[in-house]
DNA sequence: TGATTACTTAAGGGAATGATTAACAATACC
DNA sequence: GGTATTGTTAATCATTCCCTTAAGTAATCA
């Protein structure tokens, strides 16, 4: 595909990696130091970096620096975006088997 | 990373497309054959079914075979799924941002 | 000032991704 | 039967992804 960087593109993509989803996880119960957040991952730290630049790419973290620590927090406007996308979907989704099974039903009340 | 195929990855990997979300988008109004999902997509047959094959292994989407016509339907689950890990993780931020407010809030009246 | 800490940048490599064309079924139609 | 339609498989290719090591920068500490 030409050009494939939409921004929906940045975020499931971003969310498509176990080790960034660790790194949520983490964020999610509060801010982290590059340091901390790193730790227990078992990857080096320029890999933790790595992640976290796609991280931030997509809006889902923000970080600060402050004297050489850099601080790392999870946004919640991206994450409300994804989840958004996915679940106008997964409605009509459900809303057209709701139908569905109301029209079976009637059928087969009416076939009664 | 060593295995990074668990259902969350794929299902995202799966998501990070854009011709994989208007597949999705598109058989959110109703099942499609191959061909018919295939017509507005400007990409070739075989493309479009690399693209189905990923959307079924992490289960988005279903398709049976009649005669020489496959019909592809959307899962409402899979959404589901996918849906509910970033909620509880949106969650998470918003209710630790509100309380930070709430505390901030208490603060000032204690400071003023 | 020199050493340590905390992060950052650069370079490179192996695997996965997304596309293509060409060729091959298998079914439906005349 | 012969042919068009619908989908599938195979092979290939350029790009992207995720990791590594090595080296560099900037702030803090003794």
């Amino acid at each position: 595909m030409i050009n494939n960087t939409s921004p929906l593109d940045r975020m499931f993509q971003a969310l498509a990696d176990g080790h960034r989803r660790q790194m949520i996880d983490r964020l999610a119960a509060g801010p982290l130091t590059v340091s901390d957040l790193a730790l227990p991952m078992g990857i080096s730290l320029p890999a933790v970096m790595q992640h976290l630049s796609v991280l931030e790419a997509c809006g889902l973290v923000q970080s600060h620096k402050q004297g050489r620590v850099r601080t790392c927090a999870l946004t919640a406007d991206a994450l409300a975006q994804a989840e958004a996308w996915i679940s106008a979907r997964r409605m009509m989704v459900e809303a057209r088997l709701t139908r569905l099974e109301q029209f079976l039903a009637t059928d087969k009340e009416d076939g009664a």
